[in-house]
DNA sequence: GTGCACATGTAATGTGTTACATGATTAT
DNA sequence: ATAATCATGTAACACATTACATGTGCAC
């Protein structure tokens, strides 16, 4: 496991955005749309441990003295800014868009700021080949399921599956139209 | 943790639809669109022994005497086939829906043939409600912020996944419809 | 008789979860 | 002063992943 866990790549991001503290970090796990990574403090302090120990992160509160129960708020470092972008950046692969299509999101919601315009739009690019292909061997695996055995929940689970991936594939779309019209 | 992991429950499920090996399984994963779980060894063998462990399931195949490195299947038990079906009539809450819709996709796939056509009526119906409410609430607040802020990845990340919630809300209202079509 | 698919397992490691514990600050 | 909220942490545990290890049976 070389790469780092998504839940330190989601605080990487989340720092990069403005520094903050576990608290605020747990805040935002627990209060918006990043509801499913876990609030708890077990999860997100031992992660910051582990993210500023690999000199990703650093402590950036003029934090007098004595540091015991007070406020500690962490900066992305320039090695931290580095392996954000080096994920971001990183190339798409058909193995992500069949396993990791969560990351994936994730990915592109950290781009705006970390990464230039042109990057967004080719990893959009990477994504609609790679899930339109997968996609598609889906749907014609389930047509032909569908055709030789009557409907079942297991047939319509999967069914559900792919129509999830088609409004993916129609979404990053109608995105890579939208992010190209402003792209200067 | 009261509950087995999602992983224990694939596999009753996949057990209880016909009696299989460890191997059988892992290829099921490897091949199927049940993909997102690892074939490895390390985590099936481990997780087979934990359910035989709790009698959840048993060795069926006429294994002569020395059993060294032979195919063994497992059946479910009654106390599995009763696990199984517990875990499939669970009442659904707004955290299954806010966090695992997956586990709640799985649990529908299962429901043919262990539990009858009304509670997987009665299941849609609940899934409908709660995320009908949460795709809502998550479309309002998606709104909002584009209305305040200028649209950027991060935005856009997070309409994709109000879409999702929405194409799976379309999908369990057809199939309310088209199996309550056929419930005698 | 060599290679490959079948088939099962263990050990090391990392990490997420739950539950517990505790100090600091602010409002009443 | 006392309760609530802010804020950070640890310990026990379960589990998935990776890499390693080993045996069986068949085809060529």
């Amino acid at each position: 496991m070389a790469n780092a866990s998504t839940l330190e790549m989601a605080l990487l991001g989340l720092i990069g955005q403005k520094p903050q503290s576990g608290y605020d970090l747990r805040k935002t796990f627990a209060t918006t749309a990043m509801r499913h990574y876990s609030d708890s403090p077990g999860s997100i302090y031992p992660a910051l441990r582990r993210l500023e120990s690999r000199g990703l992160i650093a402590q950036v509160n003029a934090n007098g003295g004595a540091d015991s129960r007070k406020r500690q708020e962490f900066a992305l470092t320039g090695a931290g800014k580095g392996s954000l972008v080096a994920w971001l950046e990183r190339e798409l692969t058909r193995d992500d868009v069949m396993l990791r299509l969560g990351e994936l999101l994730l990915r592109f919601a950290f781009m705006d700021g970390n990464v230039p315009r042109s990057t967004t739009i080719r990893f959009l690019d990477q994504f609609i080949r790679e899930l339109g292909v997968y996609a598609g061997e889906r749907r014609a695996q389930f047509e032909q399921s569908s055709a030789r055995m009557p409907l079942h929940t297991g047939l319509l689970a999967f069914e559900m599956g792919i129509k999830g991936m088609e409004t993916q594939l129609a979404w990053a779309q109608e995105a890579r139209t939208r992010l190209a019209e402003k792209l200067p």
